[in-house]
DNA sequence: CACAAAAGAGTGCATATACACGTTATTCGG
DNA sequence: CCGAATAACGTGTATATGCACTCTTTTGTG
């Protein structure tokens, strides 16, 4: 495997994974009403309780400003809220009822899709490969 | 690490990872005007000689329609062209003159940010990891 | 050859991503 | 207390992604 040639792209190989494993999962969650990439931002909501749309968006490794489009469907669905704070500058995102109920309902499906990657890979490669994941993000950010 | 709890989403990984990773390799290669998500495009080009867009789809693992929208900045800017051939249906791409020249510019940065890649996750990690990015396309393609 | 079937590709729509810039609200120094 | 700096967020623009649908051209069948 030789790292300089540019046919071995980091960059092109992980976002190609992330086509290919997202059109799955998306696939999977299609009786949900949800996708893939929604998910998380259920989840993030829940177990964050109010968290300004920048604290999230650090969580959640991604832009700001990404994430306030990504929330909009969601918001429009009535599946989040904006709920207001003292400091009127912060928009905190919480989950409703609502959303807390398609959360639910999705799970099903998202363990099946879930299943099919852990089983795939086999258990401890797909440990393997989701630390590696983690650690590159880390390294990444760090410099 | 538990592939049952939600948190442990392997395509909200892959995406993060993908998220940073891209971020990482668009800023190294800011100098050159050319985006981590057009070199792929770029080289397949270089390489297949005339691929038509569904072929070339199929090579980088990308819908045959977001090839196309991805085409067009390249082609717009003069680095792709669009030949014609006996088959009238077929729109086969080809790399110019100056998309081999902003091609060649490019390659010293992106072997910075590549560099970058494979000195922070070790040159071991990083092969492990290419593999098993590679491994899940192919199982997750097959079904 | 005429015509239906199939192949190749583009478009409309919705979402995903992020940089540059603008807006509003809070904080802080004098 | 007032104005400048800062913090938190949204918007404009451009690209990235893929499904459903449409269009054009070729192929296959009688």
């Amino acid at each position: 495997m030789d790292a300089t040639e540019p046919t071995n792209c980091s960059c092109f190989a992980l976002r190609k994974a992330a086509r290919a494993v997202t059109q799955m999962y998306d696939q999977a969650l299609k009786p949900s009403g949800l996708r893939a990439t929604q998910l998380p931002l259920l989840i993030a909501a829940e177990r964050a309780g109010t968290l300004g749309i920048g604290e999230l968006a650090e969580q959640l490794v991604m832009d700001r400003t990404t994430l306030t489009r990504n929330l909009k469907p969601l918001l429009d669905r009535g599946l989040l809220e904006s709920v207001a704070g003292a400091d009127r500058r912060r928009r905190p995102i919480a989950i409703t009822a609502q959303g807390r109920a398609a959360l639910a309902r999705a799970l099903p499906y998202w363990r099946e899709a879930q299943a099919r990657m852990t089983g795939s890979l086999g258990r401890a490669r797909w440990g393997r490969l989701i630390g590696d994941l983690r650690d590159t993000v880390d390294l990444v950010q760090k410099g």
